[in-house]
RNA sequence: GGGAGAAUAGCUCAAUUGGUAGAGCACCGGUCUCCAAAACCGUAGGUUGGGGGUUCGAGUCCCUCUUCUCCCG
């Protein structure tokens, strides 16, 4: 039987070190699931599991991409899909940690159809949206429409330009696109799955955030920021954006101090952190949860998976 | 000791000649089939530092107290 364990949780909780002691527990490998390091040259700021985490077990997902590329979850999920084939034809267990709930979901749901856009449609797109604006994407979309949008937010650039995209790609309507989607399979339906996402309590959480960034700063977030920005981070929709990167960005355009920088990181650090859990609370079963506290030496034993279809 | 200025939402600040106190950010909540550590939406939040006065009506004008900042000795 596959068994397909997957170890959501929020961020600075001690997820990959666990998942270390798990898989050498279990006889298995990991899977990271963590859109940021997807990418190549983003160790630091992206905390991603060292090389000596790696020797000790094998890990896949990581260095996949480069910061001027989109790695989004359509990529992903058949990257995944052809690991753990791999790894399930040597007979071995795989635990797919991270805390990008979107991602995740990929393995527990249908996220995305067989629509792949071409560059040229997507830069048409972008284009119509930069020098027309939202309302003459929303037009277009309309058009192409008539029974109407259904559930789709009109307010959100991002949400209406991916519409506009897939629409002009595959000359469906959104309600035929909707149908179609309805009716895709769910993922990994040969494998048994087991949830289980990890939190912290506030006080301990709140001290591991401050060490965690200060750590960061002190391995070389600045210099790694500085390079990936040569290398197209900057110009990466939600790269450029996210926690850590963002900040040191606007670090190296000047004008701010470093325990400023800090600040700011350990600020945006705990949104996210608030942001990944409404996501788990509401997707994971309840049960699912598991609290952690200091250091757990018997987490492995006291954390009850939940079993899901 | 003398002089000047400031005090409004958790924070930074708005509010035409006195006419129902607003915004951004944060917080909290929600949405999400391929940019998701992203993007978008919404709610709530204030005896306008305290007290008194003028006025039909005061954040706004007057008096007083408190606190803070700056300047001069």
């Amino acid at each position: 039987m596959k068994e397909l364990w997957i170890l959501g949780g929020i961020t600075a909780a001690g997820k990959s070190e666990l998942a270390v002691k798990w898989a050498l527990a279990h006889g298995a490998e990991i899977l990271s699931c963590d859109s940021v390091s997807f990418y190549r040259g983003l160790d630091v700021g992206s905390a991603k599991p060292d090389l000596t985490e790696r020797a000790l077990v094998p890990h896949h997902g990581l260095d996949l991409a480069d910061p001027h590329e989109v790695f989004d979850v359509a990529k992903f999920h058949a990257y995944a899909r052809g690991v753990l084939e791999e790894i399930f034809d040597k007979g071995k267990r795989v635990i797919v940690v991270g805390g990008s709930g979107f991602f995740l979901e990929g393995f527990l749901n249908p996220i995305f159809d067989e629509t792949v856009v071409s560059p040229k449609i997507r830069d048409k797109v972008r284009k119509l949206l930069e020098r027309e604006g939202l309302k003459s994407v929303l037009k277009e979309l309309q058009k192409l429409n008539p029974q109407g949008l259904g559930s789709l937010d009109v307010q959100n650039p991002i949400r209406l330009s991916r519409a506009l995209e897939r629409s002009w790609q595959s000359g469906k309507s959104l309600v035929e696109q909707e149908r179609v989607f309805r009716a895709l399979p769910p993922p990994y339906a040969d494998a048994s799955k087991k949830l289980l996402w990890l939190d912290r309590k506030n006080g301990d959480l709140e001290e591991r955030i401050n060490s965690r960034t200060r750590r960061m700063i002190e391995r070389g977030l600045i210099e790694e920021t500085r390079l990936a920005r040569e290398r197209g981070l900057e110009n990466h929709p939600s790269l450029a954006q996210s926690v850590g990167y963002r900040e040191a960005l606007e670090y190296l355009d000047g004008g701010m101090e470093v325990e400023e920088l800090v600040a700011s990181i350990i600020s945006s650090t705990r949104k996210l952190v608030s942001k990944q859990r409404k996501w788990f609370r509401k997707r994971f079963p309840e049960q699912a949860r598991f609290e952690l506290s200091e250091e757990p030496k018997n987490w492995i034993q006291e954390a009850s998976w939940v079993s899901v279809a």
